[in-house]
DNA sequence: CGTATTATTGACTCCATTCAAAGATAGTGG
DNA sequence: CCACTATCTTTGAATGGAGTCAATAATACG
């Protein structure tokens, strides 16, 4: 019984994510393969490691439930967060060129996720040939949005943080959270850390946008009032 | 007689990029299989397009001479330029997600390259395993090109130009090329437009790094006098 | 030779950073 | 429960680096 109930919970055909995790393009029976192979990791804490930059690669993970943040470190070694990660999303995909992570995934609060051991990538695309293209999938949609984190990067504080707001309403709408109330899991630091400015911009920018009725913030807590008047900020309305 | 020629000519076999492009983790047998899929394309002029931004995704392509960039356009219009291309690179990646390319290649001078068509992916990966994990290496390493970009992407002016001509000058080198003279295959502008940086602060870091004696210019024209000197620029030696 | 493109250079402006201080919140232990 | 501390956030004032505007110079090209 209790064996049934765990076999319910763990596996890719019950989970919620289907439509967003690397299940979404898949047949039933196709997931069922996959869900063979993939290993479910029970939750870690606020401030731990999923993996460190410089880890052997042996894995995509795909986070489950909480949230995450993809951290660099530069020259100087500050952190830069490359992406915060929400459930259903893969990571990891940048380790398979030098067989190494090349940034370090950390928890933002208590987060569960599942892994796609490397050693069975190969054996598994042989089985489920639409895995391959799924994983490719993904893989290109982590350039895409790395692509246009770069393409951001020389507009406004302005603009960075609406479009990093209203990105973040979209993602949390798809994956069924409220859209319009949330609490960002990172500190003013960590959104500079981000969008490539200091947590003083950050605070005035959150400041200036409740001002203008836009948001209301109270620290960690931002509740959208006008997500068309924050999207106008930067789609070309001049 | 001209037949063999050709042959010779056009197969990843007798390739001269075998050690960066495509083939270079695979055996010979595996790289003649390769061979047969992939379709040699004939000279393009500067300007022209090898695909554009929002064209049906059909296919990977390896510059094979010549250089070209990457190009997106951000919401106002402008310019950014993703990535400059040199001869082994693979391009193309980020077109699998939407089934169509995020952004336009256009070739900088006269450029050559090779297609791998996409309907031939999975039976090629199918028939050569070594292939998918090759593929992946690739699309892995335009990740990791990218996020340190974007890393970057908060760095001085000074630090930006640094970083652009000692990368370029690696690149050169492990292509055969010139490493400490060279042109530079991009106005003022383009240059500008891929470091996020307008033309006239490119101009005038240019002209600084020739006062400081680190480098000669002239036009696109560069000779690196001093590179390490150049290195030190970014490599935190405060 | 004339025109268009590209590059240089200077002066001024402005946005985000830096420096500095104070305020708010959460967590801990007595 | 309160005091104490560490962390996080807000706010102000001053600075500076890159952008903008503008004019000129150099080069390429038909």
């Amino acid at each position: 019984m209790s064996r049934l109930i765990k076999d319910f919970q763990v596996s890719c055909e019950n989970c919620n994510l289907d439509a967003i995790c690397l299940p979404r393009g898949l047949s039933q029976k196709e997931v069922e393969d996959l869900s063979i192979v993939v290993k479910r990791h029970g939750m870690i804490q606020k401030g731990e490691y999923i993996y460190r930059q410089g880890d052997e690669f042996n894995c995509i993970v795909a986070i489950k439930s909480g949230s995450a943040k993809l951290v660099a470190n530069d020259v100087q070694g500050n952190e830069y967060i490359l992406n915060v990660l929400l459930p259903g999303e893969l990571i990891g995909f940048d380790g398979l060129y030098h067989s190494q992570y090349n940034s370090s995934a950390v928890a933002l609060e208590a987060t569960s996720f599942c892994e796609l051991p490397a050693d069975q990538l190969e054996t598994l695309c042989m089985k489920v040939p639409s895995i391959f293209r799924e994983l490719f999938k993904h893989s290109s949609e982590a350039i895409n949005d790395t692509q246009n984190q770069l393409i951001n990067s020389k507009c406004t504080a302005e603009e960075k943080l609406a479009i990093f707001l209203t990105g973040l309403s979209d993602r949390l709408k798809k994956r069924g959270f409220s859209s319009l109330q949330f609490n960002i899991p990172l500190t003013r630091q960590e959104m500079g850390g981000h969008l490539g400015l200091t947590l003083e911009t950050v605070s005035r920018m959150l400041k200036q946008f409740q001002n203008q009725g836009l948001i209301s913030v109270k620290r960690r807590y931002i509740e959208i009032n006008d997500l068309q008047g924050l999207r106008d900020i930067y789609s070309g309305s001049d």
